[in-house]
RNA sequence: CGGGGUGUAGCGUAGCCCGGUUAUCGCGCCACAUUUGGGAUGUGGAGGUCGCAAGUUCGAAUCUUGCCACCCCGACCA
C-alpha cells in the first residue's frame, strides 16, 4: 500500500480526487454536486460500455430509450419504490422563463406552471413498466429483455466525483418474464456478466452476493451485488441486479396470457452499473504516481516518446515508430506517438504515468544505433531494453502480462483483507485497523443490522453467494446464526 | 438540516491577530534564447472588483455587522 493510501479518510480523499483530475478524467463543473467528464475519461467509459454492451446483446438483450421524465404520479405506484427515491429527486415544475418586469434579470413564469410535476428519472423502471403494459399481452411477448443507456439524478447530500454525482451515466436493464424462476436466472445471468466485466476487463476481483433486507433496492425482492474492495479499506458496490418479482407488474398493471389462457403478473428483474465503475477502477489500482488502468480498458495501450535533437534524428525515429505504429496497430493495440516537441522527454513520462497508460515506449538516436527501445510498464515502474525485432508482439504479450499482474495484485489485496470476527470487540478493531471485509454471524434481524450500522459504521455488504454455512453467534446479540455475512465500510 | 472550516490572478498561497507606500510567493500562461535519456534554465511580459454589501476610520485584504458561495464531518446513497 501506498504512503498516501492511509486509514485517514481527508488524506485518501484528497489523493483520489487529486488523480482524477490530474490525469485528466474529470473535473467538476459550475453545477453543484454534477461533473464534466472529460475526453480522457470518456474515452475509458467508452471502452467499458462497449464491452458491456457487448455482452448484454450476447445474451440477448436490445437497447432502446425512454424518456427523462417521469410523471410524478408513476412514481408513487410502487410504494416501496417511492419511498426510497422521493428524498433525492429532482422536479420540474414550470416550462417557461420570462423577462423579469422588475428588471432583475429572468425568472420563472409563474403562469407556465405544470398541471402534473415531472421527475427527472431517477432510475427508470416506473416509466418503463408504464410502457410495458402496452407492450405485453401474451406469453409469446416474453421474456422481454430490454437495456437503456442514459443519465439519471438523484440529489445527493454529499456528492463525490465518479462515486456520487448529482447526474451520472449508466446502463439500466429491465427484463419481463414469464415466470419467477426465469426472473430469476435472468438475474443472476446479468450479475455474472458483471462480475466477469469487473474481473477479466478491470481486473478487479469482486465479491458476488445477496444484500440484507436494509440494503435491498426500493421495490425489489432481491437485491445481488458485486461487490469491490478500495485500497483504503473500504467497500465499494460496483454493479446490482435485482430480482423484481411482480412488485412493478402489479403496480402498472403488467398481465400476460399463457399457453392455457390463464392470466397472471410478469415476473421482472433489473439490472445496472454506471460510471461509478471508473472510480471503482481508479481506487482499485492506482498509485502515488497516478492512475494505473487495466490494459485491456486503457484508451492508450502504448504511448511512445521519441527523444531527439534536431530534425535528422527526428526524422530516422519517425520513420522506425511508423512502422512500429503499424504493427501495433494490426494486433488491435491503441497507440499513441508524442512527438509534440514543447513538452520535454521527462515531462511526457511524468504525464504518461499520471494517465496510467500501461506501456510507454521511449526510443532515442542511441536506441536506434543498437536496434533497441526502452520499454517501461507502469504497474511496476520498470524499464527495459528491448530489440526492435519482434517488438510488437512482445508488447502484446507485455499488456497481458500486466492485465494479469493488476489483477494478481488485487486479487491477493482482497483475500488478504477479508477477516473473521467473534467477538464485538474484534469486530470493532478490525474495522478500525485493517479495514477490508470483516465476515461475521449475524441474526438475521433488521434492527441488530440497523444497530451494528449505528455502532461501528459498517453495514452488511453482502451475503456471498454460496456461502459456507456453519453454526455460529451473532456479532452483537450472540443469537444464533447460522452463516457469517461480509461487513465493511463503504463507499 | 446540525457541527467545523475556507473565500486574495487560471490553480495553489503569504499578508489579517497588531489597519498605513505600487498586495506576497510558487505553478501555469505569452515572447525570445539556450535546451531535450525522468516534470529544463535564463531574461522580459500579461494577468487582481482581496467572495458581496453596509459600517468604523484621514486611510480597510486586515476591524465590526449582515449576506453569499464552496469544502470537510454526520443523516441519504449506485
Amino acid at each position: 500500500m501506498s504512503k498516501v493510501i492511509t486509514s485517514r479518510e481527508e488524506d485518501y480523499s484528497q489523493w483520489y480526487n487529486d488523480i482524477i483530475i490530474k490525469a485528466g478524467l474529470a473535473d467538476y463543473s459550475a453545477v453543484r454536486g454534477c461533473m464534466v467528464i472529460k475526453p480522457y475519461g470518456f474515452a475509458l467509459w467508452e471502452n467499458m460500455r462497449d464491452q458491456l454492451d457487448k455482452r448484454f446483446k450476447e445474451t440477448g438483450h436490445q437497447n432502446a430509450y425512454f424518456p427523462l421524465f417521469i410523471p410524478k404520479s408513476f412514481l408513487s405506484k410502487e410504494a416501496a419504490h417511492v419511498e426510497g427515491f422521493a428524498k433525492e429527486c429532482a422536479v420540474v415544475t414550470h416550462y417557461r422563463l420570462k423577462n423579469d418586469p422588475d428588471g432583475n434579470g429572468i425568472i420563472v413564469d409563474p403562469d407556465a406552471k405544470l398541471e402534473e410535476e415531472l421527475i427527472v428519472r431517477p432510475t427508470s423502471e416506473t416509466i418503463i413498466w408504464n410502457t410495458y403494459k402496452t407492450w405485453i399481452q401474451s406469453y409469446r411477448d416474453l421474456p422481454l429483455l430490454i437495456n437503456q443507456w442514459a443519465n439519471v439524478v438523484r440529489w445527493e447530500m454529499r456528492t463525490r466525483l465518479f462515486l456520487r454525482t448529482t447526474e451520472f451515466l449508466w446502463q439500466e436493464g429491465h427484463t419481463a418474464h414469464a415466470t419467477s424462476q426465469e426472473a430469476i436466472e435472468e438475474t443472476i445471468q446479468m450479475l455474472n456478466v458483471y462480475a466477469e466485466f469487473a474481473e477479466e476487463w478491470m481486473a478487479m476481483p469482486v465479491i458476488k452476493g445477496v444484500k440484507s433486507v436494509n440494503e435491498r433496492f426500493a421495490g425489489a425482492e432481491d437485491t445481488y451485488c458485486i461487490e469491490a474492495l478500495m485500497q483504503d479499506g473500504k467497500a465499494l458496490q460496483a454493479g446490482t441486479s435485482h430480482f423484481l418479482g411482480q412488485n412493478f407488474a402489479k403496480a402498472f398493471d403488467v398481465k400476460f396470457s399463457d399457453k392455457e389462457n390463464k392470466l397472471d403478473y410478469v415476473w421482472a428483474t433489473s439490472w445496472g452499473v454506471s460510471t461509478r465503475l471508473i472510480g471503482a477502477l481508479v481506487m482499485a489500482h492506482s498509485d502515488d504516481d497516478g492512475l494505473v488502468l487495466p490494459p485491456k480498458l486503457a484508451p492508450i495501450q502504448v504511448v511512445i516518446v521519441p527523444i531527439f535533437k534536431g530534425e535528422e534524428q527526428k526524422n530516422a525515429i519517425d520513420e522506425k515508430v511508423h512502422s512500429l505504429q503499424k504493427e501495433l496497430k494490426q494486433l488491435g493495440i491503441s497507440v499513441k506517438y508524442d512527438d509534440d516537441d514543447s513538452r520535454r522527454p521527462g515531462w511526457k513520462f511524468a504525464e504518461y504515468e499520471m494517465k496510467g497508460v500501461p506501456v510507454r515506449i521511449a526510443i532515442g538516436a542511441r536506441d536506434l544505433e543498437k536496434n533497441v527501445v526502452e520499454v517501461a510498464r507502469r504497474d511496476t515502474k520498470t524499464k527495459e531494453t528491448v530489440s526492435l525485432d519482434g517488438l510488437a508482439g512482445n508488447i502484446q504479450n507485455l499488456l497481458n502480462d500486466i492485465q494479469d499482474n493488476i489483477y494478481n495484485k488485487a486479487q491477493s489485496y482482497l483475500n488478504n483483507n477479508i477477516t473473521e470476527a467473534d467477538t464485538w470487540d474484534e469486530f470493532l478493531q478490525l474495522l478500525e485497523e485493517k479495514g477490508g471485509f470483516v465476515s461475521a454471524h449475524w441474526d438475521g434481524k433488521a434492527e441488530t443490522e440497523e444497530k451494528i450500522k449505528e455502532l461501528s459504521k459498517a453495514t452488511i455488504r453482502c451475503i456471498p453467494l454460496d456461502n459456507k454455512q456453519e453454526d455460529g453467534k451473532c456479532i452483537l446479540t450472540g443469537e444464533p446464526s447460522k452463516e457469517r455475512v461480509l461487513f465493511a465500510r463503504a463507499y
